[in-house]
DNA sequence: TTTAGCAACATTGTCAACAATTTAATGGCT
DNA sequence: AGCCATTAAATTGTTGACAATGTTGCTAAA
């Protein structure tokens, strides 16, 4: 008989956050309560509560009447996110050497390793999981939870932002070894070079975004404008 | 007939956010909802989701069956919030003098001299507010509207920090001048200045706090402790 | 065929009653 | 008085019914 405790708020957000950092829930994608409920098997009171959570780091988004769905950001968003993204992870890196030690390098190695497992598995949805859990694990090293937090929404914006806007929509947001050349850097002590790594490498994955037009109100108008020349 | 739309949420959420901005709502203030339901002329569905928002926040603490009390930061948490605050103001700072214009100026013209005002009058709670507020209009100017809303939640939890850490408990977190110097140093287009300024400003409140044992536990046995020898 | 209006349905929002838990108060007992 | 147990009050948590809103599908008229 397993006693399984009731599921709360924090459960079903941290349920929803994976899936989105896996590419499994779609931008757009539609969250009724009642689908939640029995999915969760909790009442509409936790959804509700996970829904006004997940708004507020910018996951969902919530309109009166209508209910929630899988945030969708903009062209700006992402420009705001990379930006915010490069800043922190920056200061934070910087505040991780001063504390790092051999126990933080051989968990991040341990995280590399699973990495490439799963890529070797080709368990893809384990694998972005794991890239954007590298990011999240470099930051603890900073020992500044409250950045690590902000972060946190970040890099699950990051997810939802590719999905939108990547190229190929699944694979290839942390390849080419960046995380590994990240981790030799820091090994090294070398602080400048591993700073480096990692703006260059978000600052790749923000250039190979593109903002293609999507279907909307506004896209009809842009659509009709160039059809009457 | 004034037809009074029903306040939300956020409505409440702001309501306490600016009290606690202004000092009025000391840390360790227990919540309940009865108090605020009637206060705000709301139900205790709306109460409820303002909390569970100021939670996420970090501007009040909710315990299980326990009710909600304006948080209570430790001095850990207050070198977190000082050291966030540095990364991402600064950061903020140079982004903003790549837009800023004359009218920006104008506009922290003009707030300098409301707070100037509002020293003069004594209105010490709107002083507060406007000192705080100052930050985040700077922030504003960054273009990342993303940064902002994080740079709001830490300068909330810069209220609640002084409130439970400063020296004099209401008068001189952002006093000197430094707003104006700041401010002088932007017009001038001198980015390193201004930064140095604002860098310097936070640090020395940082480094007014006093962190005095408070009455808990923890410091009983502390005080006992030292009366044994 | 298209469109407007209407009706049936589905989903979300709100509220009040009830349950669970904590906090305050009472009353013996040493 | 001081302390502990028990009871009463107050506060929070949860559930379900009902109201409000949005959505879908249908009919009929142009």
């Amino acid at each position: 008989m397993s006693k399984r405790t009731a599921l709360n708020e924090e459960d079903v957000c941290s349920a929803i956050r994976d899936r989105v950092l896996e590419q499994r829930l779609a931008p757009g994608t539609k969250l009724t309560e009642e689908s939640l409920c029995s999915i969760f098997g909790v009442g509409r009171t936790t959804v509700r509560r996970a829904f006004l959570l997940l708004t507020r780091d910018n996951i969902i988004e919530l309109e009166k009447n209508k209910g929630a769905v899988v945030a969708s950001p903009t062209p700006e968003d992402a420009r705001q996110v990379f930006e915010a993204r490069r800043v922190l992870e920056q200061a934070m890196l910087e505040k991780a050497t001063a504390n790092i030690n051999g126990d933080d390098i051989k968990r991040l190695r341990d995280h590399l390793r699973d990495e490439e497992e799963a890529l070797r598995q080709a368990d893809i949805a384990r694998w972005i999981r794991l890239t954007g859990r590298f990011h999240i694990l470099l930051a603890q090293l900073s020992g500044n939870a409250l950045m690590c937090k902000f972060l946190e929404q970040l890099v699950f914006q990051t997810s939802l932002i590719i999905a939108l806007y990547g190229r190929t929509g699944t694979a290839p947001n942390c390849k080419g070894g960046d995380h590994e050349r990240l981790v030799d850097a820091l090994e090294d002590g070398d602080t400048k070079t591993a700073g480096e790594i990692l703006t260059h490498h978000l600052t790749t994955i923000e250039s190979q975004l593109v903002f293609k037009a999507r279907s909307s109100e506004q896209d009809l108008h842009t659509i009709f404008a160039t059809a009457n020349d």
